[in-house]
DNA sequence: CGCGGAGTTGAACGCATTCAAGTCTTGTGG
DNA sequence: CCACAAGACTTGAATGCGTTCAACTCCGCG
């Protein structure tokens, strides 16, 4: 079964703004591509840059093409807690329509390439398509379910299973939109952003990474991460993807995968890199 | 400076549906007159009973008038994270009206007043009442700012910082719609939710609980918080409520209280209650 | 060649959990 | 009216998960 998404399925993000690739179970092609007539150029921003500044007013949406970003916020000693991780396809901060200004900061994790959506093309659409419209409030309820997550992530899961849930999160988000397949996912963050993603430090997320590698479970590595056994991953992080609101068709893929059966099986580069991994160990 | 909201501003909760006294910076008298015509039958519902239940269809949403819920997710083990807490004013399940249900579990956590809204109704207000139909989803907005700040709360702060935070929260939640003033809130929720809200061990908060009182920042007592130094308060919070976008006159009082000027002088019934405690102790 | 960032590992410390035993209050039934 | 059970709260002591501090390697880059 490929994944789904269009044929090629394993480039590095998308080309334009898609909805339809982003959200196939919501808009349809042809709204897809109302919304992509819409949108301002495209830009490319370094890592470690802002995307977005908490508090400063906005008049357009910016949404990821390519490359992963961050939302965050800091405690008074600037010690960061990522709130959400933002993959290809995902708005940026769209709710910024309708509040003006972020209150929290976006920060592009990797090289990532945005474009614009100016606030008043979605004005526009109230009335021109007042159904797309709705689905794009619908949009920012998906964010937000997915963002109510993290707080059930790091409040009650240990640190090995916060580190589990994530990488599941990233690669179920991604397996749904094509932009990969279940033995693996990109996440080009360091393991600095992960520990600030999981509510940790450094040194005990590099630990956790070790543990989950040595339980063959899956490996996190120049900015990949390599899953060998998925079920494995689901039951460390005790992994529920009702948050997502999946596609029937997903949802139903992952069961099965969950109940052991027709576990994917790990590929060449998996198994060259946790060879390369053991050898330098 | 009293309080806004109307005169009484004391009382146990809201009489109807009423989105100008919950959101007088969104929603004009008019407005909210004409969402609270749409109002369903109220109803009364026991402390520990769901409201919400996750996956479940609904056709109507809820509204608490009267009382405190909660969201919440639970691990494998059944161990509870509360997700957010809902106060007098909030919608309850506004997201099931673009998504058909809920994620996740709400329950009272006090006895509670509710009354419902049924999609149809929201539906209408699209056509003929578009501007209100977008505060809606503005709504929606704000209640997903406040839940990930949850993320950097329990992310970030300690155990007793945590505390004061969720307890900074509640206070100016309340503060903003009228429900009490700054010298306390009532908060009638037990030490094991407060300890599911912050994602430790009811011991734990226990103690957390005592060293706020024993540095005389607040205590937690017979359902009410009461604050005698609300400036202490945020600073042991690392408070921040920008996430609240609150209407411009609150947040400068709060500011001028964080500051240290004209600090509300603690109450009464504090005193005595502080009293009564350290004579049992 | 030297520098800095990312990753790795060890050891000591400490915050929070866990287990346990209490008190106090409330509600229920004899 | 009292006995009793159940739940909320409180406190102590032992344990352990995660932090902190520190040193070191690896690698890309000027």
């Amino acid at each position: 079964m490929p994944p789904p998404g269009n044929a090629a399925g394993q480039e590095r993000g998308l080309q334009g703004l898609d909805l339809h690739r982003a959200y196939p179970q919501l808009f349809t092609r042809s709204e897809a591509d109302l919304v992509t007539s819409l949108q301002g150029a495209a830009a490319t921003v370094r890592p470690r840059h802002k995307l977005v500044q908490a508090g400063v007013p906005v008049t357009a949406c910016s949404y990821l093409l390519e490359g992963f970003a961050g939302r965050y916020r800091a405690d008074h000693q600037g010690r960061r807690q990522l709130l959400g991780l933002l993959i290809p396809g995902d708005f940026i901060d769209l709710p910024t329509w309708r509040l003006g200004h972020s209150d929290h900061e976006i920060v592009a994790l990797a090289p990532a390439r945005v474009c614009a959506l100016p606030h008043a093309a979605i004005s526009d659409l109230r009335q021109d398509a007042p159904d797309l419209y709705d689905k794009l409030w619908q949009v920012t309820l998906l964010d937000a379910a997915i963002e109510r997550y993290w707080t059930f992530r790091n409040g009650r899961l240990t640190g090995r299973a916060r580190i589990a849930s994530l990488f599941a999160e990233a690669l179920v988000r991604q397996y749904a939109r094509g932009l990969c397949g279940l033995n693996g996912c990109p996440l080009p963050i360091s393991q600095t952003d992960l520990a600030e993603a999981c509510g940790m430090t450094p040194v005990h997320a590099n630990r956790m990474l070790g543990e989950l590698r040595q339980e063959q479970v899956c490996l996190f590595l120049d900015g990949r991460v390599e899953v060998m056994d998925l079920a494995g991953l689901f039951r460390q992080a005790q992994f529920d993807w009702d948050y997502l609101y999946l596609p029937p068709e997903i949802s139903e893929r992952l069961a099965e995968i969950a109940r052991g059966e027709a576990a994917p099986v790990p590929q060449g580069w998996a198994r060259q890199a946790a060879a390369r991994r053991v050898r330098r160990l």
